[in-house]
DNA sequence: CAGATACGTGCATATGCGTGCACATGAACA
DNA sequence: TGTTCATGTGCACGCATATGCACGTATCTG
């Protein structure tokens, strides 16, 4: 019983390094691409002068946002003709964000059963 | 139809703002904080010397990792004498990573119906 | 009370990265 | 083909922060 928790505790942890990608959570620390990612919901699929014109900072900055995002699997891009549209990768965001949810409900039943709350 | 969605658009745009907080990413996106997550994984919950015991930095850098964890409300601390012990707070982390579900499968709705896969 | 232990904090250094400017690249148009 | 427009890229600057060292504070022990 107690052997099998500590196999549970090593197979968590060798998850927490493949599911916690610091590449996803870089591309979402940063306010200013937090905020595009805003835009984009609000706005939905567009092309980066249009993004970037709802944005303060220069335009190549926001087209490096949207670049590092996209590589992050939080948006996917298009490109048409001389334009390259975004648009939220609301799949691949859902499939990380169920992975991490998977792993935490398994760290959740081995550190904090039913006795620390 | 089409004014709901933007009713919908603009509810989401709202959300991001306070669901993705970036104190809570920042504390994600360096490897160092994921490397020490996995230790308290590992090994359950510890005192602030046995975690640094197993990381190459200092002693004081790891105190001030597991704090900016903790005030991010991925870890949960306890003094007990001279000792600081830090656990997972998986309660909270499963919070965060529901609200996120839901405003990603909110967004999915309103971006990505069933047209473009 | 004196010493050792555990932890936090101020300070200086170094590295990473966001930002803006100038320019290059590629596509649409007359 | 020459021109204009949308986007990507090299470069330099400045700020945020991770790191290590020295020290201060609180707690336990003899």
């Amino acid at each position: 019983m107690r052997g099998s928790q500590a196999l549970n505790r090593e197979k968590a942890a060798k998850a927490c390094v493949e599911v916690l990608d610091t590449t996803f959570f870089k591309a979402l620390c940063e306010p200013a691409r937090v905020a595009l990612l805003r835009e984009i919901v609000l706005k939905g699929r567009a092309d980066v002068g249009t993004i970037a014109a709802s944005a303060p900072q220069d335009r190549s900055v926001t087209a490096r946002h949207l670049q590092v995002m996209e590589r992050a699997g939080l948006l996917k891009s298009s490109s048409e003709g001389r334009n390259t549209f975004y648009d939220i990768d609301a799949p691949a965001i859902l499939a990380r964000l169920d992975q991490m949810t998977t792993l935490i409900r398994a760290v959740s039943a081995i550190c904090c059963p039913p006795n620390t709350p």
